[in-house]
DNA sequence: GTCTATATGTAGATAGAC
DNA sequence: GTCTATCTACATATAGAC
């Protein structure tokens, strides 16, 4: 039974301060190598060698291969949660009795991942992809699962409440394309530079964050304000 | 040198009608097991297996693993350019004068994309699943280059004529928007389900289609219809 | 906890008979 | 064109010394 094992069962004794910083700095390598070349495209080897530790240290803190790539993609869910999750219920506090706008709840969902990938350097702009990743493949449905899917329901019933008219199907919808666009951000600057002039298109995230909220908030008010075409 | 080598060389000889047969279920296996797993994922192996043939043959008919992975995206993007291509022109030659719409413009792009991976079959659904693996993908930037940028720069100019005062950089960025919206009909039609309700969801992919283009319509022409904020 | 050594399986690719 | 057999490299994972 390894440490990192997903049934979450603890381990036995408290890991010496040495042992933690060596299992951070295997987990941040196996987060940039998955990230970047996906699970199957990242070794073991690959791993340890970017961690700069035998191949035997990664299993040993990372149990199976499934299982560290699990646990990378947990390891940072919870605190994106609670950002999104805080930011909601502020922003009803602020509201009082009104209900939310919907760039509000929007904006709840979407600025803690911006602000997190812009402010707090390369850790999270790698974790971002890694989130594309598991968001956009069917066989890692039970990450999604565990990791993602609670707050999303959240947010999507939230967006149920603005739109009370609009059946679930549609905002579900709705909710995917505005999280594939989100994600798009971190997956596909470069396509973005291609397809434009490319003139300083790398500084502008700020902008851009800008415009995925604008996109969103317009693309779904349009999408649940009215009846489903038939 | 082999038959499907990406330098364009011809072959030597006309392959016999058996040969292509062969070819054609090797390349058709590959499509099917590189989008359910990726390039990484789907080896020559399981390839060959899916196929019917030994594996020397998915070699001698494919070349190496990464020029067979080319030639399977870049065989069905002509049919799909071409496609989009006509439906604008075609649409150009019905407004005679008058600027198309933006609703025209998305859904010469969308349709015949959604309709193939509808109406056409399995093959096309996996092709779709394909092309959001390359686009999300930094590592096959040359694929894009190569079989997408061209038609999307078409459009992306296309959209840029109707909102003239619309940077391109902000143009470039909603149509990326916009196309990863879309592929995600194509990945992540169980993440809807299951942030939905779930009844009946697969079964309404026509209804999902025109929240599509109402999502990216309403995006796009919020977002490029006023200045971009500062 | 860490490392060396290794067990065991599978990867991509090709040689050469047919 | 096709297939068998095989080369070589690399994969995940663990055993066992320290």
């Amino acid at each position: 039974m390894t440490i990192l094992s997903t049934d979450g069962k603890p381990r036995q004794r408290a890991p010496s301060k040495k042992s933690l910083q060596t299992r951070e700095r295997i987990l941040d390598a196996a987060e940039n190598l998955f990230a970047q070349r996906g699970f199957e495209g990242a070794s073991i080897r690959d791993i340890a060698e970017a961690a700069g530790v035998p191949t035997a240290l990664v299993n040993f803190h990372g149990g199976p291969k499934d299982a560290l790539y699990f646990h990378i993609v947990e390891r940072r869910a919870k605190e994106l949660s609670d950002s999104r999750l805080l930011a909601l219920q502020r922003a009803r506090e602020r509201n009082g009795d009104r209900p939310l706008a919907l760039r509000d709840v929007l904006a709840c969902f979407i600025m803690p991942y911006l602000e997190k990938a812009m402010h707090e350097g390369a850790h999270w702009r790698a974790y971002a992809r890694l989130v594309a990743q598991v968001s956009a493949d069917e066989r890692w449905k039970h990450i999604s699962q565990a990791c993602f899917d609670p707050t999303a329901q959240v947010f999507v019933e939230e967006l149920s409440r603005l739109y009370p008219q609009a059946d679930k199907m549609a905002v579900s919808t709705g909710f995917v394309f505005s999280v594939a666009s989100m994600l798009t951000m971190s997956t596909s600057l470069w396509r973005m530079e291609a397809l434009g002039d490319g003139a300083g298109a790398a500084a502008l995230f700020e902008e851009r964050a800008q415009i995925l909220l604008q996109f969103c908030e317009h693309g779904l008010d349009a999408t649940l304000g009215k009846p489903t075409l038939t």
